[in-house]
Parts: C-alpha cells; sequence; structure tokens
DNA sequence: CAAAATCGCAACATAAAAAGTTACATGAGA
DNA sequence: TCTCATGTAACTTTTTATGTTGCGATTTTG
C-alpha cells in the first residue's frame, strides 16, 4: 500500500512513462514486483503501461477520482489486520463467542478505516506533497536526486 | 489474541488449574506456546500457574476489571494492522506525505480500535457465553466433550 | 526420599507467507 | 533486426510465526 502509494505520486510527477525498473528503485524492490503490483490498478484503469522502447508506466486517471480505498481495493483488498479469528471450527461456544466479539470489533474497525480511505484521494497526497515542497523553498527533490 | 482469549474463558468455567497441554488442546497448539503467551497475563497478575503434581493455570483476576484492551497490551501490543508504512527512510518528500497520510489513518483506525477493546471485559465475554449456553438447552459444551 | 507431574526457558526446527529472482515470450520503437 | 519494455510462470530466498526438543526447577504423591 504506502509502496504503491509513493510510486503512484512519483508518476504523478513525471510527464514521460516511467520503467517497472525505475518505479522499483523509488520503493527499494524489483521490476516483476512492481509489475505484480501494478497489474491491478491497470486493469481499473488507475495506470496504463506500455511496451518496447520508451515504454513504461503512466497514469491514466484524475487523481481527485482515485482515493486510497480504491487503490486498496485494486491491490485486492489485502489483509487489513494482523490479529484476526484463529479457527472458524465453531464446535466450541467459547470460541463461538470470542469470534464473535472480535470479529464485530474488528469488522467496524475496518468499515471506519475504509471510509476514511475513501475520502482520501490522490489529488490530497499530491497537493499535500507540493505544499510541503514550496515549504521547503521548491528544491523538488526529484526522482533522480533521491532514488536514482 | 483469540486463542488467549478462548483459553481464558475456558479458565473461568474451572475451578481447578488447567494445565498448559489441556490450554493448548483448546486452541489447537501445543503446551511451550501457552506458556509463552501466558507469560505476559502472569506478569500482570490475570493468571497464576502453579509447578508440580496438580498445579497449572488459574485466573486470579476479576473479569470484570480485565479488558480486551488490557489483554492485548499483556501479550505485549502486536501489530494490528497487516499494512503499514514501508520504510522511515524519509529522504524522499514524497514517501514523507504518503507516510503522514497513512500514519494518520491507521493511528486513529487503532486508537479507536483500542477504545473498543478497553470496553470489552472477560467479564462481557463470559456473559456472552453463558447466555448463548442457555439458549442452547444448557449442556455445558464442556472442555473436556469439545476439545478432549 | 524417589517418582511423577508441571512450569520456565533457551535453542532449534518447521511452516506459511511475502518478497525477490530468473527465464522466456511478446510487443514496440529505432 | 536489435534493443528496450512489459507479462507471466516458476522458482528461490527471506521473514515471521509457530511448533518442538531438551533440560532444569519445583511441587505433590507414595
Amino acid at each position: 500500500m504506502s509502496g504503491v502509494l509513493h510510486v503512484l505520486l512519483h508518476m504523478a510527477e513525471s510527464s514521460a512513462p516511467m520503467t517497472s525498473e525505475m518505479l522499483a528503485r523509488i520503493i527499494n524492490s524489483n521490476p516483476v514486483v512492481v509489475r505484480r503490483i501494478m497489474g491491478g490498478l491497470r486493469q481499473r484503469g488507475y495506470v496504463q503501461s506500455e511496451k518496447g522502447h520508451g515504454g513504461g508506466w503512466t497514469l491514466s486517471c484524475d487523481l481527485k477520482c482515485v482515493t486510497l480505498r480504491d487503490v486498496y481495493q485494486a491491490l485486492g483488498c489485502p489483509q487489513l489486520f494482523a490479529i484476526g479469528n484463529r479457527s472458524d471450527d465453531t464446535r466450541c461456544l467459547v470460541e463461538e463467542v470470542v469470534n464473535a466479539e472480535l470479529s464485530e470489533a474488528l469488522g467496524e474497525a475496518e468499515a471506519r478505516l475504509l471510509i476514511r480511505f475513501g475520502e482520501i484521494t490522490l489529488a490530497t497526497l499530491s497537493a499535500d506533497f507540493h505544499a510541503r515542497l514550496k515549504q521547503r523553498g521548491g528544491s523538488s527533490a526529484s526522482f533522480e536526486q533521491v532514488h536514482g
């Protein structure tokens, strides 16, 4: 999640397509992993990829229209919580009770978090970035500088 | 978390000490793991352990006074979320922004969840258990029946 | 006192999941 | 046609959680 957002924002700053390799460097990862996670985003039309010379990834959506929730879903709704129900083998009434209570609490937390994610767009993040950039004196801390 | 609660509720139903082995069977685990996770609870005085013949684990707290939050903390506040900040290497302003936004959202969700956990006591769970038990016709679905 | 039951703990082993890597096919431009 | 890209499957490595073994300490029982 964090990585994908990082990558998307960098793409937003770049006019030319960025290769999987460049994106991988941004998140200290590697090209194949990038392709893997970007696949979901492409399917939903948030990004495009071009093969061949000069190819790479480009944003193909309005930053204002894509929320963190959309991104999360494009990634296949990965597990949000690290804790959860141990098993669904509910022969034991005690376990049933524990699961019910935990599920409810976690479910509510998840719902809230997703709502929150739904309120944050990529444009929000981008604006935030530019605000900080200005504050820091405008030195762009560009891709090449930081991730080169 | 789920496992610990399961175990604690079974202990609440038992007058005699329960051995690590019995508790392990409850959560399809093994005695050493049980001792490991119960250690934190013992330190806080929620449970006691007795060595030797006839020994084992007993609850040593008022169920009404121990919340899920307490249990969570006794377990050492394990990671709650499966997603999070990729790194804290903040040379990149983009990453800084992403991290800030994600941290805030996750932080708030965590705080809320912990509050919620703080409102649920072991007594709540136990009451819930007994309510369901009555509803099902009182057959105790005891430890021996289910986990033996 | 000896034997059996139990916890405590450290060290090691296994398993499951995430991430990374390799290899090769395909398509696009120079 | 050669190079630069992505697409994808298969495999490997790393990481983390869990499980296991071994042994010492403590307590009850006979």
